[in-house]
DNA sequence: GTCTATATATGGATAGAC
DNA sequence: GTCTATCCATATATAGAC
């Protein structure tokens, strides 16, 4: 990997671990192995790597969700998988806890991934929800947007809870609870 | 509002704006009004002083949540009441967000209010919907505790997807969706 | 491309006068 | 209780040598 994958690797870490404004240049020129000189040579500054690194987390995440829910198998099968993904729990949404800094935030461009990549993933849930529905599949008079909506969050959420008590058996309780109110939109003999 | 008063809201409101890491003891004393030797008069440093507005937001968000969840009404209407309560969605919510901050939640003093706030309304939660489930209202089959994490992360998750889409509808979708969810749970000629 | 030197502002606090 | 002075480390770069 060279010096300037090492300082978006490095950086993406970071951002995960302790987002934007917990994140200094010399940290992320100690974690990459790269001199002072190096980073400001493939790098305008700090919001310019954290670009490079914001929109990499951001493509991954949705590559592993669009992996989860283009898969085989019913709608709420296919949900299912999605929230119950291996996820590291503890460490929390790479993209999502970025929401919480209020410089990203403040930033359009830095903000820019981040606004897409959710508006992608509940867009995406919609879509397949709604077809769940017209298949037969799911009961007529399910909210498709509602729902997502309602899932992301519980994503979301099912890693404050998991950050808030200090174990990843909160998100598992979380997932489980929405996917249980899920199955009675399922309908019966489909 | 003496001056100690003013450095507790001063920095309860930075805590929820900034987050801990976000929050200088420069910027406390420009918003409360207090100088340099006011502040290290009355606390010890910046975690102290965080540990009183921490301690503080976590006992008005008990308040809060007590308040909604008591109200008269069924068990499903009583939860509808909570997750409907007005809010500022796109601020978050004061406490969730902390568990975003890699330095609150390496200190235990820190980490305590919040472990504990989210410890007691999943526990709240999870009595009530119990109390539902054992007067008839809710669907014999329904786990308390798993629903209870379930709403709880929608709210959490909530707070994510309207920050991060920049709208509070964004909040109100996911929870609209989670109730629509829970009314399949009301049995019908309770 | 990488390194070292240098620079200004801020972070986070202590000391002592009033 | 509050104010001002002072302190050392870190944040975030820029400049120029190699």
């Amino acid at each position: 990997m060279d010096t300037r994958e090492r300082l978006i690797e490095s950086t993406r870490e970071l951002l995960w671990e302790r987002g934007y404004v917990g994140t200094s240049p010399k940290a992320i020129q100690q974690r990459s192995g790269a001199g002072q000189g190096s980073m400001y040579h493939h790098f305008h500054g700090k919001p310019d790597l954290a670009l490079a690194a914001i929109t990499r987390n951001a493509e991954e995440m949705r590559e592993r969700a669009r992996a989860a829910l283009d898969g085989p198998g019913t709608v709420a099968g296919r949900v299912a998988a999605y929230l119950r993904r291996e996820r590291d729990a503890l460490k929390g949404c790479p993209v999502g806890r970025l929401t919480q800094d209020p410089d990203v935030m403040a930033d359009p461009e830095l903000r820019g991934p981040i606004e897409e990549t959710f508006a992608w993933l509940t867009g995406t849930l919609t879509a397949l929800l709604a077809r769940g529905r017209a298949d037969g599949e799911l009961r007529p008079d399910l909210d498709p947007g509602a729902t997502a909506a309602a899932l992301v969050a519980v994503v979301q959420g099912g890693y404050v809870l998991a950050r808030a008590t200090g174990s990843p058996d909160a998100y598992a309780q979380a997932v489980e609870g929405a996917l249980a109110l899920i199955r009675f939109q399922e309908k019966e003999n489909h």
